[in-house]
DNA sequence: GCGTCGGAGTCTACATTGTATTCCACGAAC
DNA sequence: GTTCGTGGAATACAATGTAGACTCCGACGC
């Protein structure tokens, strides 16, 4: 299977933490805040629209609740079953490399980060 | 500053790992093992190299001790202090992205892992 | 000695992933 | 009705990841 490049999987991960409110600006001002890193607009979608040719990710329009401002409907985004595998694998494989590393590397960081 | 890649984490980490002998073999053979993924000789020492340019890796000749078998002598890997600062930044960015998703992710492995 | 095997490392070309830029549409505010 | 903010698309390009064939040299067997 494909792998997970790191951008892909900051993504995946950052929708699952949107829960209420998946959507692609959310994500991005999520990886923005909290990942240390500028998100232009065309990397976010681009790595998007992969990750739905991967079937990793789906989309549905958002049921015209919040039309709110702007005239796109907003995409609410999706997490498939199979991306949340692949986010598993990626996961299980990096902590394994990491784990036993604190002593080199310095303890893992303690503070709880909103979900 | 440059982020890591998937990979270039991976390999970083490895080298880590390998305490008494950080040898791209040993690497290859780590990663092969504990990574779920097929490493080739040219993906691993291009990737080496990149981190070489980039200031996170440097090498040296192994000290003769070992000319063991085969011509070339053995280049032992050092992650850079810049290279560890890396690690640890990419380390961090992702525990925070992961914290609080072991619900819906299902919760990270246990297993003891060799060191 | 000579051939060839296997380990260690290199090179080149290519595929995938990541990023920046520029553009379009629509509604709201003015 | 012009401008601004939000949501999205398309394009081109840079960085990263992968494959495969190639060199070099010591050991082994003959």
């Amino acid at each position: 299977m494909g792998r997970l490049g790191e951008f892909e999987l900051l993504v995946l991960l950052s929708i699952l933490r949107q829960r209420a409110a998946p959507y692609a600006n959310r994500v991005r001002d999520d990886l923005e805040a909290n990942a240390d890193r500028r998100v232009t607009r065309g990397a976010l979608y681009r790595t998007i629209d992969r990750l739905c040719e991967k079937g990793l990710l789906e989309w549905e329009l958002e049921p015209s609740e919040t039309p709110d401002r702007g005239g796109h409907p907003m995409r609410r985004l999706l997490v498939t079953a199979e991306g949340l595998e692949a986010v598993e694998r990626t996961r299980d494989v990096l902590q394994r490399f990491m784990r036993g590393l604190d002593p080199v590397l310095g303890p893992a960081l303690e503070e709880g980060l909103d979900a």
